[in-house]
Formats: structure tokens, sequence, C-alpha cells
DNA sequence: TAAGTCATGTAAAAAGTTACATGATTCT
DNA sequence: AGAATCATGTAACTTTTTACATGACTTA
């Protein structure tokens, strides 16, 4: 061991999800990036400008290799393919242990503050949100829809990329669907509140 | 105007975090950052580091105070309250249009790549974080019984602090079961894999 | 006597976002 | 003629995390 590389570059989350798209197919640079601008997965997302680091980190680390591609009317581009070394990484770290990270909403701290809020403007904050979750939920059970069509009893096959998208979607849905719900009871209790005239809008008796 | 704080400093959402804290009772920076270990609204934490600074900004730009309260036996402490134009900032802020952040999930990413790994060790990680979500899904429920029995149909009171409080606690409860229901289903899904006994693990027809 | 709580800060590092930079081709 | 797409990068900035720093008192 020549004690170089036991102390291994760390990859980071990003690093994992570019491998992810990479075991798939090979892409470029820019595909990755196009890819990343809609989150994989469903949750996580990435900048062109994050992207290609990234991938300079991992071709250093082996992980990843390019060959150029030389176009006619267009850029010449890179295609990266995957090693055998970050397939083998990216297949250890799928089932390394995940601490839950604490999540972070800006939502969730301004509903925490929400009872000093003028409540019309606060039933049309809610009621937007609604209405967005519930659209981005439409947009996914059509590709629910469209992934069931194409890839059939395929979806089951736990050894297939197939499977992977299937299960990241169906936890995009139920996503969606229950922040939508959650929305929707939110302006549903401001409304109600709206009606009852409550009593006196500044309020005592601190809770944490 | 003396043109001069109409360009005014831009408050983070940890600002509004802690003018939410503030807004409830007065609070020392540590009595800040203790709250803040555990996620404020069950979806915003921060570390003491962070929150002494965060204080400095909020005073200088006028939305909170201090005063120097001196103890004996442990040291002094500077205790925070909100200002008027905090207040007023807070309110303004709660029902101001928040655009939805694209979500970053880890666990998202290894779930995108789980078709190349072990079997077992992919249940192993799923059967895990069902549980832990589990776990907190009841502690959340144990609050959610306290606030109910200590509150009552004060809950309902949306000009009161308890009804936010009760808000984000329902969205905590509400985050933890679908999680958890959701790797229940992960789990089962590659349990069922195994016992079918699939064909090759490596596999083609990549998808997106 | 060692660890934990109360109490407040600064410094450095890591990760992510926005802006800068360039240049050919294709679509409206 | 202007905007969008393809294509790859660097620089600056913002936000968050981890580590450094100090010190008295209390509990195991």
């Amino acid at each position: 061991m020549s004690g170089e590389e036991d102390e291994a570059l760390r990859i980071r989350t990003l690093g994992y999800a570019l491998l992810g798209l990479l075991a798939r197919r090979p892409l470029s640079g820019y595909d990755l990036a196009r890819q990343m601008k809609e989150p994989i997965g469903y949750f996580w997302h990435a900048h062109h400008s994050q992207i290609y680091p990234e991938l300079a980190a991992l071709a250093a680390a082996g992980l990843v290799t390019h060959e150029v591609i030389q176009q006619r009317d267009r850029p010449d581009k890179k295609v990266f393919s995957i090693t055998e070394a970050g397939r083998a990484a990216l297949r250890r770290w799928v089932t390394e242990p995940a601490p839950i990270p604490p999540d972070r909403s800006d939502l969730m701290v301004k509903a925490f503050s929400v009872w000093l809020a003028d409540p019309e403007a606060a039933i049309a904050l809610y009621r937007g949100l609604e209405r967005e979750h519930l659209r981005r939920l439409a947009s996914y059970e059509e590709q629910r829809a469209a992934i069931e069509a194409r890839h059939g009893t395929d979806v089951w096959r736990v050894s297939g990329p197939a499977f992977a998208s299937y299960a990241t979607l169906r936890r995009g849905i139920q996503y969606e669907r229950e922040y939508a719900e959650w929305c929707g009871w939110m302006a549903e209790a401001l409304e109600r509140g709206r009606r009852g005239g409550e009593a006196d809008s500044q309020s005592e008796r601190p809770v944490n």
C-alpha cells in the first residue's frame, strides 16, 4: 500500500448522483447538466457549474473516464462513462447507512409564525401552493402512466434501472400529494378561523 | 428618505426563524440555539455559530433588541426581544409568495441506483429507516397528544401561536408517516424480488 | 475528577447559487 | 434580428457545517 490513496477522496452526494446516471448510459457534462436541471430521482438537482468540476474530481479518482467526440456543426463534447471502480463505489454507497438529515423548509418556518399573519394573505399563499403541488402531482402521475406503459412488469424487476426510477417516482408522487393535502388543510383551517371571527388577534400564552 | 436603508439588508430564512421564536417570548442566544438543535416547526435547524452572528445582524437592522441579564453562579446573558419593526417584518414575510425549493434527499439518490445493490443490504437499509421514521412518528404523535391536552380547542384559534405549532406538527407527522410507508414499500419490493429469484442482475434498457 | 450545562463568540472549510465568459448553429 | 440550443468552463458569493476558544459551576 502506497499510503497515498487509503485516505481516499470523499465523494459527495452529487458525485454519486452523476455516477447513478452514468451507470445507466454514457453522457456528456452537458447532458448530465440537462438531466439534473430537473432533480434526479425527483430529489437532487445541480447546476452545470457544479457538475463540470465534480466530473473532473470523479475522473481524478478513477471512477469515470471520458472520450472526446468530435462533431461538425456543433462544439465537440466529452462523453463520460463509469468505470468498474466507479460502479463498485456506487454499488457500495447505495446500501451504506443513510443518517436522516434534518429537512429544511422555508414554508414551515413561515407556518410557524402564521398566527401573526393577515388571514386573507395566508389563505392565498396556501391555496396557491396547494394548486402548484397538485399540478406537480398530475405531472408525476402522467410520468407514472408512461413508465408503466413502456416497461410493464419490468418496473418490478428490482435489478433493473426501471424499478429504481419507478421507486423514486412513487416517492415523488406521495410527497406532492401529501404536501398538497397539508396546504389544503391549512387553508381550510384559516378559512374556518375567518368565518368564526376570532377574539383578539395578538395573542398570549406562548408555546414551543 | 436618507437613501441608505431602502436597499434594506435582506433577512435570510434563519433570521425569520429566530424572529418567529422571539415573537413568542424573549430568549437568549443560548436558548435560541438550544431550541434550534431540534428543528423549529420540525423543518429548520441551526448551530449556535450561525445564530450569534444572525442575531447581531437582526439587531443591526433594528428587528431585535437585547438587554444584558446579570446572573450569579453562571455567565451573564443577553436576552433578545423582538421589536415592533421585527414583528412587522415577520408578519409581512410569512405571507410572501414562497417559491417551492427543489428538495434534496440523499436517500433518493441512493434509491435511484438501488438496482445495482446487494438486495440483502438494501433491505436492511430500508427496514432500518422505516423503523427510525416510525420511531419519530410515535414521538410526534405523543407531542400532538400533549399539545392537544394542554391547549384544547385553543389549537384551532388561528391567531394564536399554539395553532401554528400544531400545524407544523401535523406536517411533521404526515411526513414521517409517509416516509416510513415508502421505506416499507421499498423493502417489500426488494423482498419480493429476492423471493422471485430474478434473472440476470446487470441490466440493459436504460431509463430516465 | 471527568463530563455536562450555561454562555458567547470567531475561524476555517464545504457545498451550493449566481454571474461571467466564449462561440457556432438553429429556430422564431 | 433576437432568442434558444449546444458545449465547457471559471470566479465570486452565500449559506451551512465543523472546529477552535474560553471559563465558571454542577452533577455523576
